[in-house]
DNA sequence: GCCGTTTTCGGCCCGACTGTTTTCAGTCG
């Protein structure tokens, strides 16, 4: 029997066969794969039950053809297909692509004339200097394939969202300072504040003729390390942390239809190019306009473009082409939660714990915040959990809390915890302790390895205490670092919706869980949530727009989390 | 290989930059 393939695994498939198509020269057909593919990995079903219900040929960029090779990857794990073409071109070659500089055509080159097909030969051969008479390369090319292997080495390949919002803001701040400056942001992935970026794009609209002089001013910023490409419009950099940052310069004019572009996603770019032709437009960063006449019509900003499509506007985190564009279209788009409609955090650790500053200082943050409420939610004493607190601690820090509440105006202060759930379901506190708190997290922290099956029947098992409140990072990944557990998410979705535990979206960098595709899965259970910052010091409270961003990228809206609720509200549903 | 308020055949997103070239292909986003 094959092993069971994830709706990813059969992606990569899919991609794998497009990148092999696209190296053999195939024109067109890579497109159809790779749209196919990424289809299947946006789907919040599960690929199999969609097959099972003969409906594959239905999902969008699927037709007869890839639909007969799903069947296949489906059923036996693997693709004779695509066998076939890793014959064909050559192991090794498709990594070669994924060096900056070299793409299909080149990567094919190189294994035909020279054998190529790792990356170690190929820095051999750059070494040996036989890359340079080979006809399309010359010596800069070899130079450039050296220093690009040299720099992947101690390089990461993403970078956690959280870590990069700083850098991103710092050097759009610097910029800013710039008399030529009239407008700059933040575009592309770290706009629509994806949990990892792979680089940082930022878009400037300067007076005319003096793009140069922007160019000039970010190129040389301090924390450049080497400038890859300088032009009049387009400059990349790499700063010394090892993060590519590119900038855009275009006119007043442009700023808006520029920033729609380099914002993306790439997909959803396409998308809406699609529906601009449909028109009998022609769509690209500068503009729209007429495909016969070459005439260019006027677009005011984003709204405005997205107007002129027939659209009404689609919020940056929403744009990855994951149907939110037919969603817009029919008018089913959710008005996703605005940033400023999280009135309370109710996730935050104290000195007592783990944190590093006390309640009443966290209070005071939180207070600065606008906020009418928070929840201490400490860790529950557990073997592996630093600085748990015990049902002594707890009732020591019952007292500190109220002192603080008697201090305080406009903000309430929470007794919560953050129990841990142990292999069999159960938490780590008596029920007599549970019942005396405001609010009791229940997350995962031992064990994430457990087999699907038997996770599923723990966390279930833990959300049928009757104390448990939220579900704390229900899918238990750590950004870049781990994989999220092995857990069937849709069942317990639906019995968390049932039992009216509501699921934390945890705001700390390396979190962001519940995942954005988790929400929207779990909004068609009529799930709740509850977003944390997790911060383990005031300063971190500001991780809730990390919470809050994926909520939005989860299409998740204000009414549908229960901290936009006010403070009278929150307590009714913690009584519930 | 997919798809259709111009199409069941003939299209398939668009522009900047680089390095190699004497006018442009390849790569990238």
């Amino acid at each position: 029997m094959a092993a069971k393939m994830d709706n990813r695994e059969v992606a990569a498939i899919l991609y794998e066969v497009a990148d092999l198509l696209e190296i053999k020269g195939v024109g067109f057909k890579p497109v159809a794969y790779r749209r196919a593919a990424h289809v299947i990995e946006t789907l919040t079903e599960d690929l199999a039950k969609v097959c099972g219900r003969d409906e594959l040929e239905e999902l969008p960029g699927i037709g007869t053809h890839i639909a007969t090779k799903i069947r296949e990857i489906l059923k036996k794990g693997s693709l004779a297909y695509l066998d076939r073409l890793r014959q064909e071109v050559g192991p090794g070659v498709r990594e070669l692509a994924g060096i900056a500089g070299i793409g299909p055509k080149k990567a094919m080159v190189l294994h035909q004339k020279l054998g190529i097909d790792s990356i170690d030969a190929l820095e051999a051969a750059a070494r040996e200097g036989k890359i340079r008479i080979i006809a399309g390369f010359g010596e800069k090319s070899e130079k450039n394939i050296l220093a690009e292997i040299a720099a992947r080495k101690g390089r990461a390949a993403r970078f956690l969202l959280g870590d990069m919002l700083p850098v991103a803001e710092k050097i759009r701040s610097a910029l800013a300072l710039l008399p030529e400056v009239r407008q700059i942001s933040p575009a592309g992935s770290i706009r629509r504040m994806k949990e990892t970026i792979g680089d940082i794009d930022i878009l400037a609209a300067a007076h005319e003729g003096s793009a140069e002089a922007v160019m000039a001013a970010f190129t040389s910023l301090p924390e450049v390390d080497r400038v890859l490409g300088s032009g009049p419009t387009k400059s990349s950099v790499v700063l010394a942390s090892g993060v590519q940052v590119d900038l855009r310069v275009v006119s007043e004019e442009q700023y808006g239809t520029a920033l729609q572009y380099f914002t993306g996603s790439k997909d959803h770019n396409i998308a809406l190019r699609r529906r601009a032709l449909d028109r009998g437009w022609s769509l690209s960063e500068y503009g729209v306009k007429e495909t016969k006449t070459g005439t260019n019509l006027p677009v005011t900003g984003e709204e405005d473009l997205y107007r002129m499509l027939g659209l009404p506007f689609i919020e940056p985190e929403l744009r990855e082409n994951r149907g939110e564009i037919e969603a817009a279209e029919k008018g089913t788009l959710p008005s996703v939660v605005p940033y400023d409609a999280v009135r309370g955090d109710l996730h935050l650790h104290t000195n007592r714990g783990d944190g590093e500053d006390p309640v009443r200082e966290l209070a005071a943050a939180a207070k600065a915040r606008g906020y009418g409420y928070i929840a201490v939610c400490d860790h529950a004493e557990s073997p592996g959990i630093p600085r748990g607190l015990n049902p002594e601690k707890i009732a020591q820090q019952q007292k500190e809390i109220e002192a603080v509440n008697r201090e305080l105006d406009g903000l309430v202060v929470l007794h919560g915890i953050e129990c841990s759930i142990g292999p069999d379901g159960s938490l780590n506190l008596p029920a007599k302790v549970l019942g005396d708190l405001d609010l009791v997290i229940a997350s995962v922290h031992s064990l994430l390895r457990m087999e699907a099956k038997e996770m599923t029947e723990r966390v279930t098992a833990a959300l049928h205490n009757d104390h448990v409140d939220v579900l704390g990072h229900p899918a238990g990944r750590l950004l870049l670092k781990r994989e999220p557990a092995a857990l069937d998410l849709p069942a317990v979705f639906e019995a968390a919706a049932g039992l009216g535990i509501a699921l934390e979206i945890n705001g700390s960098p390396s979190r962001m869980d519940l995942p954005d595709s988790g929400c929207r899965k779990a909004r068609e259970y009529g799930a709740r949530f509850a977003l944390g910052s997790d911060a383990h010091a005031s300063a971190a409270l500001r991780q809730m727009a990390l919470a809050a961003a994926t909520a939005r990228r989860g299409w998740v809206s204000a009414d549908e989390i229960v901290n936009t609720r006010s403070p009278a509200d929150l307590r009714a549903w913690l009584g519930r």
